[in-house]
DNA sequence: CTGAAAGCGCTTACAG
DNA sequence: CTGAAAGCGCTTACAG
């Protein structure tokens, strides 16, 4: 069996095709307005029969533009990608995209060599890009921002004096709803396990607890910290516990640390939402399978990416948008409080 | 504070400070051998200095290449996105491919309009791709691989002539294993959810459950379908169940399947493995988090993505690589059997 | 509304 | 070992 290499057809030869020049050809591809009717559709006519696509890289060359955005992930994958929260929101951003032209690009930041990533963002690579882990070392992305577009998905810690356009959801709106839940159940002894310091989710998170706890008069000290993970829930769980001090109330600030939290609770036979109530924040599959199903906060990650990636093309076409955007989270009343 | 845009710098400054031609300077940066080495030196600071990268899509148009290669997920992202295996692969691949000069494109394939994914995987937008999915209907894609460099994960159901290439486990070896560890505990009345059929996967694992009993001289008849799924194995091992059947092991096809069936298991008051014995495939959180955490057949995720990138890019590069790769899978014994 | 032509920033035979 | 020059396949002012 003979190897059939058609080679793709080019501009030119649609443009002989059709019988017209390749500027036009040109200006059909690109939607031009002002393209004769009966031209428009002899030459779409062409390019259907000879099955034509526009070259990528000689587009780009031309007119400035790569038609891509980059997504970048922080070196450590695998525990990005085991965060059910930003698999949806790259799937968000990924179908938004699937409706335009452009490409999503996914750039993992190698930690030992952090110039490459903004080597690769600054080189011409990407017409913009999406920035989703947020520790405080992120200072490179936000000193990047005044050359590409970018917009971060979670307030960026390092606050420069630039625009950094970001869109988020309200964690401190969420931290408080979610412990007023508990508060409701009439508990007087909450506790929280915090995320890390060093993401505004952690720190947002944590001080919704302490806003709502305030309001309600009472005692914010029964706090440890946790790294998101089921396995740091665990471990500040144990912690808490051990204090000896009483706990009939809980706030943790993520599904994955609370899943972990209700394996120890488990294992010491200590009843919820019977002895402890818990509320959490994440609606994903952690939540949804945890014994008891979790009381928690519901923020859209999906939609939260999908409208990151409608902010940054926005923002490539040259439009204004606001500079924050906040996505709407639900409260989502299970058996755990 | 003035906008100080600074333009990238072209090949042509670099060769003007390094007093050589743009020839030599390209040399440089493509590290040919035949460049005097005082010259690399001298060009090499000069790129240093200026901060110089070059330009992708120039360099794409001029040498055919798009130092791309695109990752091709089924539309249903949100069901792909969780399945921790999928995550693993991609991890795997994207990390191999950050040690290379090769950009990971994230192509979404609309069901809707399948040309679309096609007419871009022709169109000279990337210079390979990954396929991770593989349903029946996947032809399209093994009809493409006479036109594009292509590696699957996993073996896709339809088999075309030409040569396909793939990074798999032995998924039959793996369900045989698996089983063989329940009948190693004593159990005779065997069942299994089975995975869909018309996925690789899901069709050898349940030949090898099958082949594992018909070696015991059991019967193999007490058989569920899922779609591996938390949820489909919920559903799967109720109608297991329902059948009134005697059943005192079982073997799932996937982590995710076990995971539902336990809950099933749990709330009939069934234990494991007093009762039931169970074994799986897929050491993900979803076989660790589950209680008893599963016996499992590890499958290296990671890995295997890692070596598709692998194979795809000598595939690129010309070099000739076996039509299979066979990554090896190991049992990992914990409380569930 | 359409075409001729310059130009985007590289790579790569071809000479030397 | 190095340079001059053609060419990759588009886009886009500029004329008309």
């Amino acid at each position: 069996m003979p190897e059939v290499v058609k080679p793709q057809p080019t501009l030119e030869l649609v443009a002989a095709r059709a019988g017209v020049s390749r500027a036009t050809v040109s200006r059909v591809v690109n939607g031009s307005p002002k393209v004769k009717a009966e031209v428009v559709k002899s030459v779409n006519a062409a390019i259907a029969e000879m099955n034509y696509v526009p070259n990528r890289a000689a587009r780009s060359l031309a007119n400035g533009r790569t038609n891509s955005i980059a997504l970048v992930i922080p070196e450590n994958t695998a525990k990005f990608f085991a965060d059910p929260y930003f698999a949806s929101v790259i799937q968000g951003a990924a179908m938004y995209l699937s409706q335009t032209e452009i490409t999503l690009t996914l750039l993992i930041a190698t930690e030992s060599d952090p110039a490459k990533t903004s080597r690769y963002l600054r080189g011409g690579n990407v017409d913009g890009a999406l920035i989703l882990s947020h520790h405080s070392n992120d200072r490179s992305y936000t000193e990047l921002a005044g050359s590409l577009p970018m917009v971060f998905g979670g307030r960026p810690m390092s606050r420069e004096p630039g625009t950094v356009y970001l869109v988020d959801v309200d964690n401190i709106a969420a931290a408080r709803t979610a412990t007023r839940v508990i508060l409701e159940s009439g508990r007087t002894h909450i506790a929280t396990i915090a995320g890390p310091q060093n993401m505004s989710a952690g720190l947002d998170r944590l001080r919704g607890w302490g806003e709502a706890l305030a309001a309600a008069g009472l005692a914010s000290d029964l706090l440890e910290y946790g790294d998101f993970t089921p396995q740091g829930g665990e471990t500040a769980m144990k912690a808490l516990l051990d204090r000896g001090e009483p706990i009939d109330g809980i706030f943790i600030a993520s599904a994955q640390m609370a899943f972990g939290a209700l394996k120890v609770l488990q294992a010491r036979g200590i009843s919820v939402p019977g002895d402890i109530s818990i509320a959490t924040v994440d609606n994903d599959s952690y939540a949804q399978n945890a014994s008891p199903p979790l009381t928690t906060i519901d923020q859209p990650a999906e939609r939260q990416g999908a409208v990151m990636a409608e902010v940054l093309v926005r923002l490539i076409a040259g439009e204004s948008v606001p500079e924050r955007t906040i996505i709407d989270t639900t409260l989502v009343k299970r058996g755990s409080h």
